[in-house]
DNA sequence: AATACGCACAACCGCCTGTCC
DNA sequence: AGGACAGGCGGTTGTGCGTAT
């Protein structure tokens, strides 16, 4: 009983994580997968506790995910779901396959919910008094009892646990891939430095780059881990290199994993002979979707590609729709606020 | 130019759940 | 059946950055 918290050991490491640390964690999971946690600070010499390495890899390293720049699409489908499901951001996460449940969450508190107020506020001035409901946000969506019942119970189940399948434990993932490579992890940050520049889309054999999501910035990033490794080849200090290259932490972890990030993309989306060894590896580790997710990381909109077959239940394209007019009336609203009433915050 | 303030986001914390023994 | 443990989730906090004064 009263197990002690993982993280009050003596000598862990807290805050921020530097780039070292992200590519000797990226590293590490590429030869041995996401899971059993408890291992990986132990073997990679990370001075971290397993949470902070789970945390790091779901939020921001893990392959596939997008961060910053909410469409309004997502915006809306967002809005949407919290009206149904609450405060569960794993749950409505799972909606948002590129999107991690932490984003989603801090994306809500610092702007959705602020939007929602000022569109409540206004809303309250010109709508006719509420029905007898109460009055919290999800009350003034007007949603069909049927449709509720379908998305919390139905074929779809949105649950907490929906979110750990999609990343580990799905059964269509084969262990055997997700595992793929075999063999000793890199400790040295050197050598794992050049592991991940070998696997770099970046290096001299980097495949089609013209499909990359990140290409506005691809150049700066590809120079931002260059920069990095030759500090990582020819400086004696690993947080000296990190120093040295850091106009801006935040930014330099935030590139590093888009680049992380872009790099599995590639290395899964690769095409034709040039694909790498490595890609069946990482066409696994791409988290596995609910519906949308494959057509969202099939190298072109996924949601916001109309061109694509809807894989949407009737729910989900339900949703989507409504989420998408909501979002119009609340663009509407953000830029000329009392040019138009509210009709449904 | 310096300081105060607010915002955005990364990370931490505590609790809960599922699994194993 | 029940305890121990690992992993996951949601709420909260800390910190860095941008803007206003």
């Amino acid at each position: 009983m009263g197990r002690p918290p993982c993280c009050d050991k003596e000598g862990i490491k807290k805050g921020p994580w530097t780039p070292e640390e992200d590519i000797i964690l990226v590293s590490y999971i590429q030869e041995h997968g996401p899971g059993n946690w408890r291992s990986v600070p132990i073997n990679t010499g990370l001075m971290r506790c397993s949470k902070s390495c789970r945390l790091r890899w779901t939020n921001y390293l893990r392959p596939g995910i997008r961060r910053g720049n909410f469409t309004p699409h997502e915006e809306g489908i967002i809005v949407h779901l919290q009206s149904l499901l609450g405060n569960r951001w794993a749950a409505i996460a799972s909606y948002l396959p590129q999107r991690t449940d932490n984003d989603i969450k801090n994306y809500w508190n610092t702007h959705l919910k602020k939007k929602l107020k000022k569109h409540q506020a206004i809303g309250a001035i010109f709508a006719p008094p509420p029905p007898a409901s109460d009055s919290s946000l999800s009350s003034s969506i007007v949603m069909p009892t049927t449709t509720v019942v379908v998305v919390g119970g139905g074929s779809h189940v949105i649950d907490h646990h929906h979110h750990r399948d999609m990343l580990g434990t799905n059964p269509l993932v084969s262990k055997d891939s997700y595992y793929a490579r075999p063999g000793g992890c890199c400790s040295n940050p050197d050598e794992v430095a050049q592991l991940i520049a070998r696997r770099s889309p970046f290096a001299a054999d980097g495949g089609d780059r013209s499909s990359s999501s990140y290409a506005s910035s691809m150049d700066n990033i590809s120079k931002l881990l260059t920069g990095f490794m030759k500090q990582q080849q020819s400086s004696p200090s690993p947080d000296a290199a990190a120093a040295d290259i850091k106009p801006s932490a935040a930014q330099v972890n935030n590139n590093h994993a888009l680049l992380l990030s872009s790099s599995f993309h590639h290395m899964s989306a690769g095409t034709g002979s040039g694909t790498p060894p490595a890609a069946a590896c990482f066409n696994d580790m791409m988290p596995s979707p609910p519906h949308a997710q494959q057509a969202a990381l099939m190298g072109h909109g996924g949601y916001d590609d109309p061109r694509q077959p809807s894989p949407l239940s009737p729910i989900e394209t339900w949703l989507f729709e409504e989420a998408a007019e909501q979002v119009g009336d609340l663009m509407d609203l953000s830029e000329d606020c009392c040019s138009s009433v509210p009709m449904m915050f």
